[in-house]
DNA sequence: CTGAAAGCGCTAACAC
DNA sequence: GTGTTAGCGCTTTCAG
């Protein structure tokens, strides 16, 4: 709190060493812990910092060590509770290990993410995580080329340390579990695949489940459209809307997937406004398991993949990645929430050795 | 993309200088343009840039420079929908101007927010932004006497550059406007104001309109709790349904205003699961618009306050700030979503000067 | 336990 | 147009 230099300007550790009267190795062992230092000389330094409120600039520093404290997180798009949730999670790692995190939004952009990813190289990260990443390979790549530390969140590309979620497990067990409560005819609704890989997991895992229940092509509804990659909800009502006015009831699916919940709003909004009713009509089922699907009317069933042990997981693994330890890639359990817009006996859940979600 | 040196060393404008033929300081301004090269010299120096895969290190550069070409972003709590899309503009808009962005997230504690603006003044940021702050004056004084540009975000500080809404003037509008279509008993449910500006200028302008409309006490709801601070939809969702069991019809509210969606839908499930309707018996209205408000049952009345038009002024403020230009403060104006929870006809709306949301 | 000196990679004077 | 050199603030040998 004593006056400071100019603006910008600040102390450096030569002149808390004058203040102290010992010399910047010094200072810097005391800070750092580096060397013992005697209890008089480390008071004196402690107030000669105080006195000058003197702060250590960590770009020097990171020029000198061969760390940089600095961890770069690239997501795909970070304006969803679901990222935030995740970036959140992260965050609170980062502070407690003493990084810092630069974030970075490619918001599905192929020349957005090169971008992000040349700039945190130039800022000499530590590692990196891609977390959500769509058609970025060359990135990533790249970034491997150059000995930086990388982790995968919520995706898996041969090769590189990832954290997953059983997508293809989970949506083939809901199947059968569904398809044993009487369902018969099934639909899906969410966002084109294409390098997606949790989406082709999940919609995987979902034709699996229809193939092995026996259930024909005629009965099937899938729509994997291009529009939900940006907007959620309105493209999803849209298409649900038109699709209900074209189709006789025989014909239309009796329960709904979804790639979010912000899609089974959607649809569930659709079903609703077209006169019809939510679960009797046409069930539904969302992903990620959003804060306000508890409250919505009807409640979404949705598939609870929890964003903050995603979180935990990709620092986990990056700080193994970082000092070289042998790592193993992760796998993280979903969890079904079972509401009212696609309700089921828990015992049918479990039958499949999914993991029932728990209302607090 | 040549074989690099060891992971995490990396070539250097010595290298390049070398392989160009040329000296360091002639790469240097072949690289920023500080001073003419010639073509050829130019041509040399990319490739020789390209064939080593040369990056430059910015912490370097930023050691050497007045200015690092960070800034950094503190929320009071990224974990949702609302800040994590007001972060998502400002992380665009820095990689426009080649700025990379720390982000941080005190999640409402004061200890964590202290420690998050040390680590920031150690990387040496250009500038801070505080968004949707709370109980942390002192950790901005500390920064604003370190000589660091900075500017709030979503609230108001005296004597420092802020971003806003015009919080107290809507708030005040609606009730005059839901005055104006006959309803005569009010409610608010909402976290305690405590230090935070938006809030208590939203209660503020709510209970202006109260008493110019001549509500009297009784007539009048008021909940301010701590829970909220935390969860949302779940302590809403409880409270009011206690509440609702609590009170005999003719005395509850006849609309409730609620400090954001969240606590909007807690508050519309408590009423639709307590077997009343929305908004025959009680009108909801939240706050922030956020994306599923229009698709909920009933679709939820709103006040829109764009988190990218603020992620923008912010930004915009803060470059400002750091070139050392005069600035002025900025009110954003908010826009009121009319829908199912809390209809109201659209002149009612623009009489008191309100901006109407139109659905795109 | 403490100090002197070199150097991390870059830019900015200032020569040429 | 280009090169030489000093130094940003720190850590790290290596002596003492």
């Amino acid at each position: 709190m004593t006056g400071n230099p100019a603006a910008g300007k600040r102390y450096t550790i030569y002149d808390v060493a004058k203040e102290a009267g010992v010399s910047p190795s010094t200072v810097s062992n005391a800070l750092n812990g580096t060397a013992r230092v005697s209890p008089k000389t480390q008071q004196r330094i402690d107030q000669a910092i105080a006195h000058l409120d003197y702060t250590p600039n960590a770009n020097a520093r990171a020029l000198r060590k061969t760390s940089s404290r600095i961890i770069g997180v690239i997501l795909r798009d970070i304006s969803s509770e679901y990222y935030a949730q995740c970036v959140a999670s992260i965050l609170q790692r980062a502070l407690d290990e003493d990084y810092v995190v630069l974030t970075s939004d490619a918001h599905f952009r192929q020349d957005v993410m090169e971008k992000s990813v040349a700039a945190l190289v130039e800022r000499r990260v530590d590692g990196m995580m891609f977390i959500g990443g769509h058609s970025d390979e060359d990135s990533i790549r790249s970034v491997h080329e150059a000995g930086i530390p990388l982790v995968l969140g919520d995706r898996y590309l041969e090769g590189f340390p990832c954290v997953q979620f059983n997508n293809y497990d989970t949506m083939r067990g809901i199947v059968h579990a569904f398809y044993d409560a009487g369902y018969r005819r099934f639909g899906y609704l969410g966002e084109m695949l294409m390098n997606q890989q949790n989406l082709q997991m999940r919609f995987g895992g979902f034709e699996r489940g229809l193939d092995e229940c026996g259930i024909s092509d005629e009965n099937r509804y899938i729509s994997l459209t291009e529009y939900l990659n940006v907007g959620k909800m309105q493209p999803a009502y849209e298409q649900f809307t038109k699709y209900l006015r074209a189709t006789p009831p025989k014909i239309r699916p009796q329960i709904m997937f979804s790639s979010n919940d912000m899609v089974a709003q959607g649809i569930i909004s659709a079903v609703l406004r077209s006169g019809l009713r939510v679960p009797e009509d046409v069930a539904v089922i969302g992903f990620d398991n959003i804060s306000i699907a508890k409250y919505c009317t009807p409640s979404i069933s949705s598939v609870e993949q929890d964003p903050y042990q995603l979180g935990d997981a990709c620092f986990n693994l990056l700080m193994q990645q970082i000092h070289h330890r042998e790592t193993e890639n992760i796998m993280l359990t979903q969890r079904v929430a079972i509401r009212s817009s696609a309700p089921l006996a828990a015992e049918n859940i479990e039958r499949y050795g999914l993991q029932l979600y728990e209302e607090e």
